[in-house]
DNA sequence: TGCTAGCGTGAATCCACCC
DNA sequence: TGGGTGGATTCACGCTAGC
């Protein structure tokens, strides 16, 4: 990174280590254990260690950038507030933070905190007075005519995309969607820019590049992850000039969960709902659980848990079983959160 | 905050301002004054100034805090960076951050940069050995018995719930919706819980925490909005407390060995277990150990460590893993656990 | 060839209590 | 306080084997 020249590149994307610190092993709940990042790259010492590994990197980073260049990186809760923190103080100037929302992460498997189902990234300016580049109508264009949000979801790298070794296991650990990478470099490079990656890995950022009609630059250590990111590379076909226009994803009806309806007050923890034709009652409670009492047996659960039980069934459809009162009669819950998917609710 | 005592709360929300005037003029360390034509001083010197502000604030916040005590702070990319590296410096150990996605954010009008449509919690408790409270039941039930997720979706607070003055302008700038705070108090406090806000500004934590049937200390200079946050709290009923109860965890349940199993002769020694497939077959002894015999190998032990053995398998809930032969066809051992604590067994 | 049930796996700071 | 043990704990999706 030091012998790039000053005022060379673009963009800069950079997916540093994230500084983990595991326990001991973790295992599923089926007993298979879970292949986590235990590699040398992401040891650190201290958090000054990391603090001042940070600092180095970013100020090359921002002595190699252009005057109007701009910088993306990528973490999480680990690292990424120290991370943003260097940014703001060797000069960048942040223009957003974009969440990744991962449509499909791993689950929190022994139900000691929230599923970790996003990754943060910093898209920043070498500086406050730079011109940087932002293709607004492109990703407006991309997202149904609506401005991009700050908000992006995509898949976790899996299946074909996700590369392999002769072994069949993934040849690195912390393999990037290319989805996200595209996203990336339409709406903040031009074609012809040059986009360097400090920490290149399996050359995600490479594929991309290419693959978009954009230069790049990647560094890498280790030999494995160079090699395959080689052989990556050199099987991508740029896109023709007049291809590089990215298609919206179709989105699925927005999922809206029993303890939303409680939240938004549209009932009150405390209400009554019934069975359809009005031969169960349940209570409804303040953490969006439900309660039946009926003889000795009490039963408690989510909306369809309780429904199953009360009807001797297997499962149930808690959205259309239980009904809430009106002043015109019953009315199914389900119409409730109707109300909140269009946005009626306040 | 420094006239509270040690360890008196069990939680705390904090919106802490992220506007860099902190009263008074910036000085530099040698007293000159700042000169605005020179940025980067002014710049290097506000993030000084705030870092300031907010390593003493979150030091007299971990004072207070009960040792299992936990803290939530909520910010956007302009001071989360500062704030995460602070937590992490004076000793918090990071849970979770948690993404607040706004349905409804304000349009970035210049096209400029992405909508800023999320804003940034960070979940932590005091310590890396904090036992923190986490309702992880009561959060999956009210997400139709999924995990919750580190990403949260509400609408910003507008409408009747925003609090106006006489002059039809709204009372606070940044007032958080209560559905926030209401899924913050559901899944990391209990009912009875001290909740503590220094930044209370117009009240939200109090209202959701009176709903909620938790005690709160609210903190605030200023005087309007002490006065809205008054009469904002006074409306506010609490909910029953049949309403509150939670979905409860299986490990707060009572503690059933094996051995009372047979003492109750829900099973009776030299009863057959079987495995879910049937492939393993154990025998149930008067001590409430199982023996297994499969060639010239023999085991015995407990459910749980001579489940594990047949499995090849580091550990095994032998509640769930064992069977008993019933009419109907094999029903796990755990169903009897669960006469013997409804009290339906002799 | 087509469909399905079952298996594998992903940036993870992943247990609590008793003695 | 450290070791032993009871026993709680998972979502989405791609691939494969089998019918």
């Amino acid at each position: 990174m030091k012998k790039l020249p000053d005022g060379c590149v673009d963009l800069i994307f950079a997916d540093p280590p994230y500084n983990l610190q595991l326990g001991g092993d973790l295992t599923r709940p089926d007993n298979s254990r879970v292949d986590g990042v235990d590699d040398e790259w992401d040891k650190f010492d201290s958090f000054r260690a990391y603090d001042e590994f940070t600092r180095n990197w970013l100020t090359e980073a921002r002595r190699i950038l252009k005057p109007d260049g701009a910088i993306w990186v990528i973490g999480s809760y680990h690292n990424i507030f120290r991370v943003g923190t260097a940014i703001q103080d060797t000069g960048f100037w942040i223009l957003n933070d974009v969440i990744w929302r991962k449509s499909n992460p791993m689950p929190n498997f022994r139900g000691t905190r929230l599923t970790n189902a996003h990754e943060t990234l910093i898209w920043a300016a070498k500086s406050q007075k730079s011109k940087y580049t932002f293709n607004y109508r492109a990703l407006k264009t991309s997202n149904d005519d609506l401005q991009m949000r700050s908000d992006w979801e995509f898949p976790i790298c899996t299946g074909s995309e996700r590369i392999k070794g002769e072994d069949g296991n993934k040849t690195h650990p912390t393999q990037k969607p290319e989805s996200l990478l595209f996203r990336i470099l339409i709406g903040s490079t031009k074609p012809g820019d040059v986009v360097l990656d400090p920490f290149f890995g399996s050359g995600t950022t490479g594929a991309a590049a290419k693959y978009l009609g954009r230069h790049f630059i990647g560094l890498e250590r280790d030999k494995t992850y160079i090699k395959a990111a080689k052989a990556r590379i050199a099987k991508v076909k740029p896109l023709d000039d007049e291809s590089l226009i990215t298609q919206p994803s179709p989105k699925a009806a927005a999922r809206v969960p029993f303890g939303t309806v409680i939240e938004h007050k549209l009932l009150k923890p405390g209400a009554k709902l019934y069975s359809p034709r009005k031969n169960h009652a349940a209570q409804v409670r303040a953490d969006g659980s439900l309660y039946v009492k009926e003889g000795d047996n009490e039963i408690q659960g989510s909306i369809h848990k309780v429904g199953a039980a009360v009807q001797n069934a297997a499962a149930c459809n808690g959205w259309t079983y239980w009904h809430y009162e009106e002043k015109t009669g019953l009315k199914p819950i389900d119409f409730l959160r109707d109300k909140i998917r269009k946005g009626m609710a306040s």
